[in-house]
DNA sequence: GACGGCATACCGACTGGTTGGTATGCCGTT
DNA sequence: AACGGCATACCAACCAGTCGGTATGCCGTC
């Protein structure tokens, strides 16, 4: 147990993993590229998981936890008021869109669109961790609803799930375009409908805090 | 020239092709599949398309052309009113979301998302077809906002690209989740954020025309 | 209208390389 | 010496793509 602990092969696996599967996806990665991105041999693949499959689980678990602690530890979360916390998650979900597409794009959003037919462990896994992170913003959603005591035609839940869905498609987006500069007008979107959504009485404002593009 | 006319080879190849795909992804179909569920030959494959690539860019542009067609005669247009059309535009995209998955999902969606850093000529073919269907909502979207001399920090084109994004993404949490139910409450929040858009001054009305879920 | 010349559409066996997966053995630690 | 962690060597199935060949239809010429 070293202090400079060396990367054991299945943390090099599942980390090559994250990166070759957004960039070319499950089935355009194979086994034998993920050996030698991480710089492990196939034996030593086949010691840490069953099949393909079983790392396209394990990717998406490894995801789920990684991510879970990011936003987790992320800034945003000082915000006294609930709303504010929604705000400042998207204002920070926007400013990560930065770098290569691979660096900032969801490797579940890129891994259940194309095995969700064909593998249901890994789409379930996939859906946990899509699920999981939707459900921390939920409660801050629920929380500042309950403070402004408002009745709407809307849950919790589902606004938490379509911010999940704004930023999916967002990276499709950028993908399609080659950069984030879509993903990020996108975002900007979601943050004007969570506005409109708490705002109290006033109308339309054409100042907002929001720059033009 | 038949009044029955038989489908030619190319034609039930991009037709298995457009299936196929939304169902197990590009790299995840193979030619013999492909050749298999379209009842050719793979002489015939490779006489019409020089590469799989090809009949990836071949069933991009396929899409392309069907969706125009299919959304240029679709009822939405009847609208006076350009936003009455926009709004019908959503309605009508949360209309369809039934079947099997891969009766509503986006061919270049997906498409897009495991080829973009691999196959440029397919992510360049999956552009084009989102952005010329994202155009025909945006002239709607100017037309709505010149009517109402609207000032707005954002502009048509985005909204316009935004709604495929929210759709987008829909479609990834339809898969994720099994079935169209988020995706529909997806589409929702997004004829909400339209109405608010456009809402001249009145503030958040508890009783939508949405009817709750 | 019979002819040759030629293009298009399609067939299916074949190939070389790649795939996911296995069998076995080595080596440092306990 | 027993074990986990990994390396090497190997395999059958599958992959995209090729190639020689056939069937059919069009078109100008005589």
């Amino acid at each position: 147990m070293d202090v400079v602990d060396k990367p054991s092969a299945r943390d090099k696996i599942l980390c090559a993993a994250t990166m070759a599967i957004r960039t070319n996806g499950f089935a355009g990665t194979s086994v034998d590229d993920l050996c030698a991105a991480a710089g492990v041999t196939k034996g030593a693949f086949f010691h840490h998981f069953k099949t393909k499959e079983d790392l396209g689980v394990a990717a998406a678990d490894n995801w789920g936890a990684n991510t879970s602690e990011f936003f987790a530890t992320a800034p945003y979360h000082r915000h006294a008021d609930p709303l504010d916390r929604v705000l400042a998650y998207i204002d920070f979900r926007k400013s990560i869109l930065q770098g290569e597409l691979a660096d900032f794009t969801c490797l579940v959003g890129t891994l259940v669109q194309e095995t969700y037919a064909r593998h249901p462990a890994i789409r379930d896994a996939c859906e946990r961790a899509i699920s999981n992170h939707a459900a921390t913003l939920e409660a801050d959603i629920d929380a500042a609803m309950q403070a402004r005591g408002m009745v709407a035609d809307w849950t919790p839940a589902s606004l938490a799930l379509h911010t999940q869905a704004v930023l999916q498609g967002a990276f499709i987006l950028a993908k399609a375009k080659g950069g984030p500069a879509v993903a990020a007008a996108s975002v900007e979107h979601l943050r004007r409908y969570v506005e409109c959504l708490f705002k109290p009485a006033s109308p339309l404002t054409p100042a907002s805090p929001l720059t033009p593009e």
